[in-house]
DNA sequence: CCAAATATTTGAAACGATTCACTACCGAAG
DNA sequence: CTTCGGTAGTGAATCGTTTCAAATATTTGG
């Protein structure tokens, strides 16, 4: 099959041990025997075999990435950021969708385990479970991406998701929006709970009612669902704010199909600004996040932790979301 | 650290070769020992090492997916297609993104080969390159995704983009569309050197003029800039026709902002039917393609030849590309 | 109750790299 | 001519599994 490091050896005359130094210490070895291994390990083609390297390494350049949903642009992004920072320092990385499913998650993190994986960085579906301690037990370090655990000692990269609804809703009563309809996923989603906290917060200092529409998919399918609840109430708010773009999308799709023209008679309002946003049939107002950058940061944070060792102290960084205005919300 | 077999073998008071037939052949140990083991293993929370394994074994349960870009939808879809049926059996997936970029995907395949991956699916920047050869040395197998090499032995799972840039002219000519813009990508992209021979190839038949418009981006901006062009010609054409779907969204975006309406004034079709088609300013025309389909076929095919060995049939599987008539495309 | 047949279990070799204590060699110093 | 210091190179041990021939235990038939 593929030669191997013995091969090498041999057909360079020189030890096992020489043509490992060549490969990882080039510096002690002689200028005249490091060419003439180097041209062998050329002629042979020779790779080193990842496995048997890392095997007695006790480690290895791999990082899994956990995410609920990379058909999610946001999490595309927050993707290509990890991968960009990871490629940067050379580790490959294990793409993971837990579809916010508590086992699919588990059978990934036995995975990752099994692949004995350097850290991963995970968007976990359920922050209390112990899940990331059995993987830490192991070695393998851990930074949560887009969640965070107060008081933990632990590093994470997230949004203001609490700040982030309240400038939503600030930002609608401030169009003079009074009634207001909150489209989210199910709460056990800390992003949903702190948007709607910020949501709840904001709505007290304006005096505005907020009606919350929750529905389990949080993609432009449970839009959709959602729009066909919110048309059904006895009292239409004036205004609809989606804990996504997707949401938001599959509101505004079924909206318009009911001739509910926006943001004329409904203002509509989303997160994530993502990438399509602009392009929406009626170009969409959103609450952006930095993902690419969160992406590279986490990333950046986990294999300084990795490299470092002891002498790392973990850090929560916190990015600040945007409002991004469109025009699918207006005054009232 | 984390337990080993051979902690589990001490604990358990058996040998090692008997800890690994109660992972690997359960059957052939006595029920008593078989359950004693279990309950050790459980104890310690030992997961096997992964490398050590397939150290021994030769072979990894890894794939490797090259795409140009998961940002785009099209290979986010195949990307997830690619991911449940590889997890289905059992694999893991290393994402790698190659920007059409012969470099990146160069180094993306040496850390593959690193990594010994068990397969390779790529939709490789350059058919023509021997990087592909040099996985296959290395008994790597690999599968070609969305791209097709006529009379070489190798798997493929693609769609039939002469055909798909055939239906588009004639649905274009047959609303009445005499001239016609072809946005597209360098022709260095088979996607695009496929579509446009359809595109001509139709045109010659339907005795339709095309005004090629070449941008190098294949994405929304590249779009942009591909409608900028487009107002810059003498005579307008009176449809649009994109290599892909965000270039198309690009353009609508431009030209809705030049006040040009949309199909009023200039029908416009795109191509890969992405989610978010159906949501665009104006609903968007599209060609359709099995995208997550691809993914599960592909994925299937490699795995298949990974585990089926010498008695393995190449095959090249070819889907049809299907219209799908949004708002975006008139009769002239 | 014994031999043969069958069912379990054992333990050492192997996978391919890294590591490190050790040897070989060379020139300089005593 | 020996001794020392330093540089180059060696090769056996090691990492944690799997595999498999051999050893041992158990069952069966006579």
């Amino acid at each position: 099959m593929s030669a191997s490091l013995r091969d090498v050896a041999r057909q360079a005359k020189v030890s096992v041990g020489t043509v490992s130094n060549v490969l990882n210490r080039p510096e002690v070895v002689a200028p005249a025997t490091l060419a003439r291994v180097k041209a062998t390990i050329a002629e042979l083609g020779f790779v080193p075999n990842g496995f048997a390297r890392h095997l007695r390494a006790g480690f290895s350049r791999t990082l899994g990435l956990v995410v609920p949903d990379v058909a999610n642009p946001f999490f595309t992004e927050v993707a290509r950021g990890v991968e960009d920072a990871a490629n940067k320092r050379d580790y490959a990385v294990f793409l993971c969708n837990s579809d916010e499913s508590a086992l699919k998650e588990d059978r990934y993190v036995n995975v990752l385990i099994q692949q004995q994986v350097r850290g991963v960085l995970i968007t976990p579906s359920d922050v209390k479970s112990d899940r990331l301690d059995l993987m830490r037990e192991r070695g393998i370090s851990v930074t949560l991406l887009d969640r965070e655990i107060k008081g933990k000692n632990q590093c994470s990269v997230s949004v203001d998701d609490v700040h982030g609804g309240q400038i939503a809703i600030e930002y609608l009563t401030s169009l003079g929006h009074q009634e207001i309809a909150w489209v989210c996923g199910p709460n056990s989603i800390p992003q949903v709970a702190d948007r709607a906290s910020g949501v709840v917060k904001a709505a007290k200092v304006a005096q505005a009612s907020i009606t919350t529409i929750e529905v389990s998919l949080m993609n432009s399918t449970g839009g959709e669902e959602a729009a066909k609840r919110f048309l059904e109430l006895a009292k239409l708010p004036t205004a609809i704010f989606c804990a996504n773009d997707l949401l938001a999308l599959g509101v505004m799709r079924t909206l318009l199909a009911h001739k509910i023209r926006i943001p004329d008679q409904i203002s509509l309002l989303g997160y994530d600004d993502i990438n399509f946003a602009p392009s929406a049939a009626v170009p969409l107002s959103s609450i952006a996040q930095p993902a690419y950058q969160m992406g590279v940061t986490a990333a950046d944070l986990l294999l300084s932790e990795c490299e470092d060792g002891d002498d790392h102290r973990h850090q929560q960084i916190k990015f600040q979301p945007q409002l991004v205005e469109r025009a699918s919300t207006r005054k009232r």
